[in-house]
DNA sequence: AATTTAACTTAGAAGACCAGGC
DNA sequence: GCCTGGTCTTCTAAGTTAAATT
């Protein structure tokens, strides 16, 4: 245990560990030597060094405000003064665009004219709708910000904004009085308020959450709550969770859920349509004049709080949000939208150095809920514009900061090596900056909140990262390190330090940011994973060889995608279905492989000397069992038979279903028809598992007099294409079963590059970007060419 | 406090499959 | 035998909202 110096200690109640940084002993013959100066020295260093930084910050701060306020001061000149001028420009420009586009439909038509005569109608009929698409993006998106970047730097966003407010829930309609909670064998009858969060759990029976004890504790705990403000229960007092029993909402809720699947398409589209019209007019909102669009414009609904992973408040109650909690972010001049009638809203604000539309309180952990613009608007545009700049500038400094941290990693300075070490950490293994949590939030960590049981250590150099990250999501990995790192790691392991206690003790992001900010202002440490992923993205892409299909071409870039989803961890849960999906699948190829063998079985009972001319072809006839065979033609069987009742019920339903259409002769006439129907194809299908059966055993198959040697060898060819096809989704599906390629799309690899490829490979972008996504990237569509390089 | 990143949920689209018509 | 259009199934994209960073 080292002596702890001076009266440290006394202000801050950490433990000792953390306020040492010397004299710590290694192992190894390379150990770790403490700086050869007197401990006075040392903690004067220290306290100067951290005196300093307090300094520095201070000092930065303040000039920065001035500063700041003076920019604002004049930017607000400038923008007002340029502000007409650029109008007029824009206005000028608008048009010219709008002409341009107009020679581009037309011409477009033109050529189109000319495909449908060749192409088939339903081909027609998709590009008529691609072409609707674009008319509704053209009136939404005009303004294309990236050809007028200048106006985009400074505090303001905006500088008048109008918009309807936001969507409430619709309120809370009472359950029917045969649906109720059951207390302890008894119906009880709750209040409104509570019979709604009761639903809440209810309609939850069977999930993973309602299993949760926690999930369990949390809800009923804010039920109670709930229904005592509301004046309790009449018939009994409700204590027990275990004697609550919620299978009667439960039902309700199925079967609410089963009619609301059957609605007939066109009464479905109806509601929908409905639904639609009446949001019309939150969807948009006018900032500096310009149709922009809005992003979430609906109040959360009220409901039970999914926190992910092992959340301490998860199955808290969600509650109702109303306008009094609400507060609208307007332009001055801008009408304030009527609130549901009988409220008012909480707050009106006019800030524009905001990007957001309105806000409310949550009650879960008081925190702050925004409606915000939507992806495609030029604020969330701009601003991943530069977040991509900004990555992109990271290069240039790169190297610096690599050759850097590698000298740091023996500094003599505690909390240089630290620095060093977390940010090899980051730009290595690209994790996320890791801010201090409270303790009812879920237990998960980055760089700087790793503690000592979240790394292993195998000597010479390797490390077993495990710990959960962000959502929870498990960080696995086992990696060779640099061997200073390794050395580093040990020391900062070091006793007294113990399961619990921080790795990097020194630091927090705020530290970390700040000696990156000494780099490049505004160099964070998440623009290193910004970075590594597009680097990546760049180098992935430049492996891919320019040929094949299409569809092959789309695969390539996939993996590369997915090679950087792999660096960031990003994955999501194997759903459900996956296990039997791929079962369902191999057995699909099974089946190919075997109806193959079959064709080339024929093959040879044709022309026996087939076999001599080509021997490989028909070796494969040998590798398939008997057993196995049998299998598969039991199972394909199995399947046949399977289908034909389904057949049959469905549409003897439909009969039912029309039953009041129809007359009782013709109701009759044709549930005759489908038995005798049925019948038929029992029979038809008895017939053809015997002779599939008499085959499998005997391999004498009867021939066609319409067969021919081509045809069936045309036939085996297709099946092999399905077969590798086949092979290939499998492959594709269990590749990426865990891992998730959207968010790294979305937000990490820089849209230009994915713009590149398609241009460079003649990938149509609609492959590789979804229309939503097309939308938010407009402006790398539009900027990259086939050579641009992140 | 404000913004970005993230996975989960769900609704609807795409694709597979099949029957019936040419 | 091939095409087409309807139906069922599967997959995906959009939407939602939680959870990070700064």
């Amino acid at each position: 245990m080292p002596v702890s110096t001076s009266g440290e200690e006394d202000d801050v109640p950490l433990p000792v560990f953390s306020r040492r940084r010397h004299t710590i002993k290694t192992e190894d013959d390379d150990e770790y030597v403490a700086p050869k100066v007197s401990r006075k020295r040392e903690e004067k260093e220290k306290n100067d060094s951290e005196d300093e930084i307090v300094l520095y910050s201070k000092r930065k701060r303040q000039s920065k405000d001035k500063g700041d306020k003076r920019r604002k001061l004049k930017k607000v000149k400038k923008e007002t003064k340029v502000r007409e001028g650029v109008k007029e420009k824009r206005v000028e420009k608008e048009s010219k665009v709008k002409k341009e586009k107009k020679v581009k439909k037309e011409s477009k038509e033109s050529t189109m004219k000319k495909e449908s005569k060749v192409k088939k109608e339903s081909k027609v009929k998709k590009e008529i709708k691609l072409k609707k698409e674009e008319q509704i993006k053209e009136e939404v998106d005009l303004y294309k910000w990236w050809e007028n970047q200048d106006d985009f730097d400074g505090e303001i966003k905006w500088h008048t904004l109008e918009h309807h407010g936001v969507i409430f829930p619709p309120e809370y309609k009472t359950l029917p009085k045969s649906v109720r909670l059951i207390y302890g064998g008894e119906p009880v009858s709750l209040p409104p308020a509570a019979e709604e969060v009761a639903g809440f759990f209810g309609a939850m029976i069977g999930t993973e959450n309602a299993k949760n004890p926690v999930f369990q504790k949390n809800f009923f705990h804010d039920f109670i709550e709930v229904l005592k403000e509301n004046g309790g229960c009449p018939e009994a007092e409700i204590k027990e969770f275990d004697k609550c029993d919620f299978s009667k909402m439960y039902a309700y809720f199925e079967k609410e859920r089963e009619k609301k699947k059957a609605l007939p398409p066109q009464e479905r589209k109806r509601v929908r349509d409905e639904r639609l019209k009446s949001e019309e007019k939150y969807k948009y909102c006018l900032l500096d004049g310009r149709k922009e669009q809005v992003g979430n414009f609906r109040i959360e609904p009220p409901g039970l709080f999914r926190g992910r992973g092992a959340h301490p408040k998860t199955g808290k109650l969600k509650r109702r949000v109303y306008p009094e909690q609400v507060s609208l972010n307007l332009g001055k001049s801008a009408p304030v939208p009527s609130p549901p009638r009988g409220h008012k809203w909480g707050e009106i604000r006019h800030d524009n150095t905001v990007a957001w539309l309105a806000m409310w309180r949550e009650n879960i952990s008081n925190s702050v809920k925004y409606v915000r613009f939507a992806n495609n608007s030029t604020l969330k545009g701009v601003s991943d514009f530069k977040k991509f700049e900004k990555a992109r500038a990271l290069k240039n400094y790169i190297d610096a900061i690599r050759t850097d941290y590698r000298k740091k990693l023996k500094s003599r300075l505690m909390i240089e090596r630290q620095i060093a070490t977390a940010t090899y950490l980051i730009d290595v293994f690209a994790l996320r900056a890791g801010g201090e949590k409270s303790e009812d939030e879920a237990d998960t960590v980055g760089c700087c909140s790793l503690r000592y049981e979240h790394v292993f250590l195998k000597p010479p150099n390797v490390v077993i990262f495990d710990f959960l990250g962000k959502d929870s999501v498990r960080f696995y990995q086992e990696v060779e390190v640099d061997m200073q790192v390794f050395k580093n790691l040990r020391i900062f392991k070091k006793e007294p330090k113990k399961p619990g206690d921080d790795l990097f003790d020194r630091l927090d992001p705020s530290i970390l940011n700040k000696y990156f900010h000494s780099y490049l202002p505004g160099l964070t440490a998440k623009v290193f994973r910004t970075y590594n992923a597009s680097k990546t993205m760049q180098e992935q892409l430049d492996l891919i060889p320019n040929k094949g299909t299409v569809n092959e071409k789309v695969v390539q870039f996939n993996a590369a995608n997915r090679e950087v989803a792999i660096l960031c961890n990003h994955q999501r849960n194997v759903s459900k279905g996956f296990e039997a999906g791929v079962q369902k699948m191999n057995e699909k190829i099974e089946e190919m492989q075997w109806r193959k063998i079959r064709l080339k079985r024929i093959l040879l009972q044709m022309e026996k000397k087939l076999k001599k001319k080509k021997g490989d072809y028909f070796v494969e006839i040998d590798e398939l069992s008997k057993e196995t065979e049998k299998e598969i033609v039991e199972r394909v069987l199995e399947n046949e038979k399977e289908r034909d009742e389904k057949r049959y019920t469905r549409e003897k339903q439909k009969l039912d279903w029309d039953k009041k259409k129809l007359s009782k002769e013709e109701y009759k006439q044709k549930s005759e028809a489908l038995k005798e129907d049925r019948k038929k194809r029992a029979e038809k299908f008895k017939e053809k598992s015997k002779q599939l059966k008499a085959e499998a055993r005997s391999h004498k198959y009867e021939l066609k007099g319409s067969m021919t040697v081509e045809k069936i060898e045309k036939q085996v060819e297709k099946l092999e294409e399905r077969i590798t096809n086949t092979n290939l989704q499998r492959k594709d599906k269990e590749d990426n079963s865990t891992v998730a390629l959207s968010t790294s799309k979305v937000n990490y690899i820089d849209p230009r590059l994915t713009v590149m490829f398609s241009k460079k490979f003649d990938v149509p972008i609609e492959k590789l970007f979804t229309k939503a996504l097309r939308e938010k990237f407009a402006w790398a569509i539009e900027s990259a060419d086939a050579e641009w390089r992140f």
